[in-house]
DNA sequence: GTGGCAATACGTAGTAATACGTATTTTTTG
DNA sequence: CAAAAAATACGTATTACTACGTATTGCCAC
């Protein structure tokens, strides 16, 4: 008895090639969506036994997805796809209960190998990210960004400025300053200028 | 009489939708590589119409590809796949005579068009760079940059500040400064701190 | 109610990036 | 060879970012 999935991309070659690869491997593809929102419904409908999600999808991301069949009670399993190497994540997916998380850039054994381990109960993690020789701890409680982190983060990836963004917020240009320092010693990025807005940048879309 | 075509990209489910959409479609791909230099092999080995090359891949990239072609008096015409909205490609493109320029997340229909009209010897950028209400004009001459500008590009997309960079060209730092001011004024960057170090970490794969 | 954490805001200080210029020297092109 | 372009370097000035701190208030959980 073939493992039955979901898949959504908003890449139409993508997709069309992972449903071929998919289904040139055994498994029954129960729909293909192009958005988050369709791929939500598609879940609800066909209540898959997993479903493979890219990241940064229009109109929901695959992380709003995730929220949202969690909010539901549904029993789907949820891989996520993503060009993110960020250990942050985990910490999100963990509380999203996600199941799965591989790289864009994933050989396909990979995919296959995820696609098993979670629709056994278990989890999968690209080793792209998690390499074997290192500590794979997720994110402490100490590292974990606040609400207003957050916030600020994400106006931060917008290219706004600390001025700009307390002008925004009705707060202060230091408080928004004091903030940066903050996110910047929880993440532990690089001590050069621009670190933050580049890591801001690159997780956009995980900034939730 | 079908179109021979080459295709490269070093994203395997990618490279399988692409492959299998093209020939649904009745061109005849005559080879399919994962990486530049596997590209340019086929390329000389097969001389299809066109090839089909990912701009970013390992070992040689699609546009060091495409001026191995020049070199070496290929006439096999080049479309460019990337991730990059930017119109300073156009510069680069022409002089390798890259006939079409698609973004990453074009429509198949677009793919299809590019394909056509690439064939019969014509060019074609995608619209989503250039939309049909803007001047289509390749940048001018006084817009182009020089050989020391995109040296420090380079350097800057590597994250290195202007001091560390004058230290390793042993220049000073304030020339690093001047260039700096001078390719913001030449792409027409915002006037906000960090556009240049945006630009020059999106475009990376084009300082060449 | 109490303690811990988050949010807010300030102090002092340094520096990297950018602007708008001028100028000289070197290299390239016609 | 002469002119133009590129490369180099400096002047003056501003500001956005970051560090390393202190402190108060507000909010939340137990």
């Amino acid at each position: 008895m073939s493992i039955k999935l979901i898949i959504a991309d908003d890449h139409p070659l993508l997709l069309k090639g992972l449903k071929d690869f998919l289904e040139e491997n055994k498994y029954e593809i129960l729909g293909v969506a192009s958005n988050g929102e369709l791929a939500l419904q598609m879940i609800e409908k066909f209540n898959p036994s997993v479903a493979i999600l890219d990241l940064e999808m229009p109109k929901m991301t695959g992380i709003e997805v995730a929220k949202e069949c969690l909010k539901r009670g549904i029993k789907t399993r949820i891989i996520l796809l993503t060009l993110h190497k960020e250990k942050y994540i985990i910490q999100q997916a963990k509380n999203l209960n996600i199941a799965g998380y591989l790289l864009k850039d994933f050989a396909t054994e990979d995919l296959i190998n995820c696609i098993e381990k979670v629709n056994e109960g278990g989890e999968y993690f690209s080793n792209l990210i998690f390499p074997k020789e290192k500590n794979i701890n997720p994110t402490t409680a100490e590292d974990k960004l606040t609400p207003s982190e957050i916030k600020i983060l994400r106006h931060i990836a917008d290219g706004v400025t600390s001025k700009e963004i307390a002008d925004k917020l009705f707060i202060a240009e230091r408080t928004v300053e004091k903030h940066r320092s903050n996110i910047i010693s929880k993440l532990r990025l690089d001590k050069k200028y621009n670190s933050l807005l580049i890591w801001a940048k690159n997780n956009k879309g995980i900034l939730f």
